[in-house]
DNA sequence: TTAGATCGCGCACCG
DNA sequence: CGCGATCTAA
């Protein structure tokens, strides 16, 4: 090849690049300066000019691969991101960072650990395990007298942690007359020293001890800073200050790029500063802004609903986003009367966007609090909707996946005596809390972790029964970590479970819950050999940082032709043909916790904004007129949010909404609680409610029913619990799967799966 | 030490 | 309501 062909296509592929783009995304891919600020309304294309930025770099041959940084926000966009470039060169770039700011900090930790006090094979602690770590030490100092319970000295340590504060300093700037004050930065010492002891992290400490490391180090800085030339930031508007303070670092000889909506900040309540977008431009000398105002996602009527609801927050640039794609079609609103209501209208409007041709997957349920779930999954089971939960209770946090976790954190790092501690007994081995005492006594007292001191013991005068099962367990621990060098995760993994005799525990056991136990361990060794597949060369605690790095949305798995249902936190990026909004009361969106903490308000309603802007086509916003919350039920009032959408926008059915229903009114205080406002007559908030009659649910859903033997058959005549009395039009599917389309008078048509459904046959 | 029963208390959002 | 802490009996 001349050296003319290889500019020539080279300045094809940078053309390509740009090609397509509107002229401020253009514009934010070809720019070239120290300091770059993407304002990005959502929808408009933020991961496109990321992305073509990147491509344009290497392709212009103004970086390697290896002298880019990108942070995004969960790993799967940051392995959508690397697919997306390596698509655009049509080669492979590796050798790029892109990552979370997490795994980047690990992957920095790992190599400088000794640095800090830590090995390399260190644990990571994640909000659990801090917890549990501050309960004891609570007890231990006896604490409670200041009633510290262990979350609210964990959000005060994690509060100093993002602030980059550490114990010392924390100490030193509390109100030294204040005994609980002085309490507080006491555990903080203790539990930085445990930490510390245990060779592990919390999910703070990966990023503060990254800053704390580069500023203790300036060798290993600037590493760093020769390393990257281009340093990119997804979803700057959520980093906090210890993000920032190691982005500043990074960067200080880099360019750098970084991308945001302050509209869509959601994540104060982890520290993350609205300011570190504002004030950009002061920070970073010759900062250039870009707007990107177009928007490519949604319809006219969603986006002219979302620049309402978030022009109602005051002291924001101005920013208007358009699409040049026309009205679309009206919201759908709906007012159920009670949260099974409101899932049966869910789970029916689907139903028909199904049957109108559009893919489950690209329909997406979103809500407040991960509570709202129990409603929504009692009625989507019952009318056979595929669905999944993204995030909710996670499966690594469930209590068998932690225990087999535990195992191979115990066998990876044996100085960490938080994971030796849950297995000391698991399954039961007769070594109760006496015995976990003593040799925790004896292991400090010889300077030893816990995982140490059972090999020593002979030294301590337990029975022989408890002895023998002691030296079973650390000769069991010993052997796996042998392993380590020659066998893959999943093999330790499997062998471990087996030889503790966990598995045959579960499996030999009553309880009907312990095989649900014994499937999800087998998912834990898929998990395990899928990992081990990807990452040929990956060890243990490459697992197990993996492992301890997933996001609720990196679950999200695109193929599955399910519809997904996520807490509006987790739903932040991502986009579907038709988002249903359900829970917009008062108390819920906003939430009621928010009403006292300053700044809260204006964040509930970005939240609801981040919700109606993930709709491509179709919104629905709905919401209970009473809901169920720790057993007893209460009237709920329509959010004050909904009133800022203009009425022409939504289409109300069958609502009683408008009438009857208690109406939120503007006080003067906005952080007033819902519960004084007066219950009154109103002229409702959008449109005319119908006067058509429903049909009310008879209190709450009954517990497992079991229709199993019950053939139904077109034709048949059935009386459901709910809905009265309806006939059969069509039978699907077999046994536990059959489902029945069965057309009720009033309450319409239903498909409903058999097995589960309250019905009987007349 | 364990299993089973009872008590009491908390109400977001997350890597 | 549902979980985890605590109590009680074996």
């Amino acid at each position: 090849m001349t050296e003319f062909d290889l500019f020539s296509s080279n300045f094809d592929t940078t053309e390509q690049l740009v090609a397509g783009l509107n002229p401020q995304q253009r514009a934010a891919v070809e720019y070239r300066g120290p300091a770059l600020l993407i304002v990005a309304g959502a929808g408009s294309g933020k991961t496109r000019v990321l992305t073509h930025r990147i491509a344009h770099l290497l392709a212009k041959k103004e970086a390697w691969p290896s002298q880019i940084l990108a942070i995004t926000f969960t790993n799967k966009a940051a392995a959508e991101m690397r697919e997306r470039v390596q698509h655009l060169l049509g080669e492979a770039a590796d050798g790029m960072w892109i990552k979370t700011f997490h795994s980047a900090c690990v992957q920095i930790l790992r190599r400088e650990s000794a640095r800090l006090g830590h090995d390399a094979n260190f644990t990571i602690y994640d909000s659990g395990d801090t917890r549990a770590i501050l309960k004891r030490l609570i007890r231990d100092t006896a604490a409670d007298i200041h009633k510290l319970t262990p979350a609210a000295v964990a959000s005060i340590i994690s509060n100093a942690k993002n602030e980059l504060a550490d114990a010392e300093s924390y100490a030193r700037n509390i109100d030294q007359s204040d005994p609980a004050a002085r309490v507080i930065a006491e555990i903080f010492t203790s539990y930085q020293a445990e930490l510390r002891r245990n060779n592990a992290f919390d999910f703070d400490d990966l990023i503060s001890e990254t800053v704390h490391l580069f500023r203790a180090f300036p060798d290993v800085l600037e590493q760093y800073q020769n390393k990257f030339r281009h340093i990119l930031v997804d979803e700057y508007q959520d980093t906090n200050h210890a993000q920032y303070a190691l982005i500043k670092e990074l960067a200080a000889k880099a360019s750098l790029t970084v991308v945001g909506d302050s509209d869509q900040s959601i994540y104060a309540f982890r520290g993350a500063d609205i300011r570190n977008i504002t004030e950009f431009e002061k920070d970073f000398k010759n900062a250039t802004t870009i707007l990107l105002e177009q928007n490519y996602r949604s319809t006219q009527n969603i986006l002219s609903a979302a620049n309402a609801v978030i022009s109602n927050n005051f002291d924001r640039p101005a920013k208007n986003l358009w699409t040049a794609e026309g009205d679309g079609e009206k919201i759908v609103g709906y007012t159920g009367y009670s949260a099974h209501d409101e899932a049966q209208f869910i789970a029916d409007e689907i139903d028909a966007l199904h049957a109108s041709g559009i893919a489950y997957r690209d329909i997406s349920v979103m809500y407040r609090t991960n509570s709202q779930t129990r409603a929504l999954e009692d009625i989507f089971i019952r009318s056979a909707l595929p669905y999944r939960v993204v995030g909710g209770t996670k499966f690594y946090e469930r209590q068998e996946i932690k225990d087999a976790m535990a195992y191979l954190v115990a066998i990876a790092n044996d100085r960490d005596d938080l994971a030796t501690r849950r297995i000391l007994n698991v399954p039961k081995r007769g070594i109760g809390d006496a015995t976990e005492t003593q040799l925790a006594s004896f292991a400090s007292k010889n300077g030893l972790s816990i995982r140490q001191a059972l090999a020593e013991v002979d030294q301590l005068s337990f029975g022989p029964k408890i002895t023998t099962a002691i030296k079973q367990l650390a000769e069991l621990l010993q052997q796996a970590q042998l392993a380590i060098e020659t066998d893959s995760v999943d093999a330790i993994l499997r062998s471990v479970l087996e030889k503790s005799g966990y598995l045959e525990s579960l499996k030999t056991s009553r309880d009907p819950q312990d095989e649900a136990r014994v499937e999800n361990l087998e998912e834990l060794v898929s998990v395990a050999r899928e990992f081990q597949r990807n990452n040929p060369d990956g060890n243990l605690t490459d697992f197990l940082n993996e492992v301890a790095l997933v996001a609720a949305a990196d679950d999200i798995d695109d193929e599955s032709g399910t519809v997904s249902l996520m807490t509006l936190h987790t739903a932040k990026g991502l986009e579907y043909d038709a988002v249903f909004l359900a829970g917009i009361e008062e108390g819920l969106l906003p939430h009621r916790m928010s009403f006292l903490v300053p700044g809260g308000m204006a964040e509930e309603r970005r939240l609801f904004y981040v919700g109606i802007t993930r709709a491509r086509k179709k919104l629905h916003l709905s919401l209970a007129m009473s809901r169920t919350t720790y057993g007893d039920t209460e009237g709920s009032i329509p959010s004050r949010f909904l009133q800022e959408i203009p009425a022409s926008l939504i289409d109300w059915r069958e609502s009683g909404a408008g009438r009857g229903l208690p109406q939120y009114r503007p006080s003067i205080a906005e952080s007033q609680s819902y519960r004084s406002q007066p219950a009154s007559a109103s002229s409702g908030y959008g449109g005319t409610p119908s006067n058509k009659p429903k049909t009310e649910w008879k209190g709450a859903i009954s517990s497992v029913r079991n229709n199993e033997g019950l053939q139904l058959a077109v034709g048949d005549q059935v009386e459901h619990a709910d809905f009265g009395r309806g006939k059969v039009i069509a039978v699907a599917g077999e046994g536990a799967k059959q489902t029945a389309e069965i057309h009720f008078g009033s309450a319409g048509k239903k498909r409903l799966l058999v097995k589960v459904a309250p019905i009987e046959k007349l």
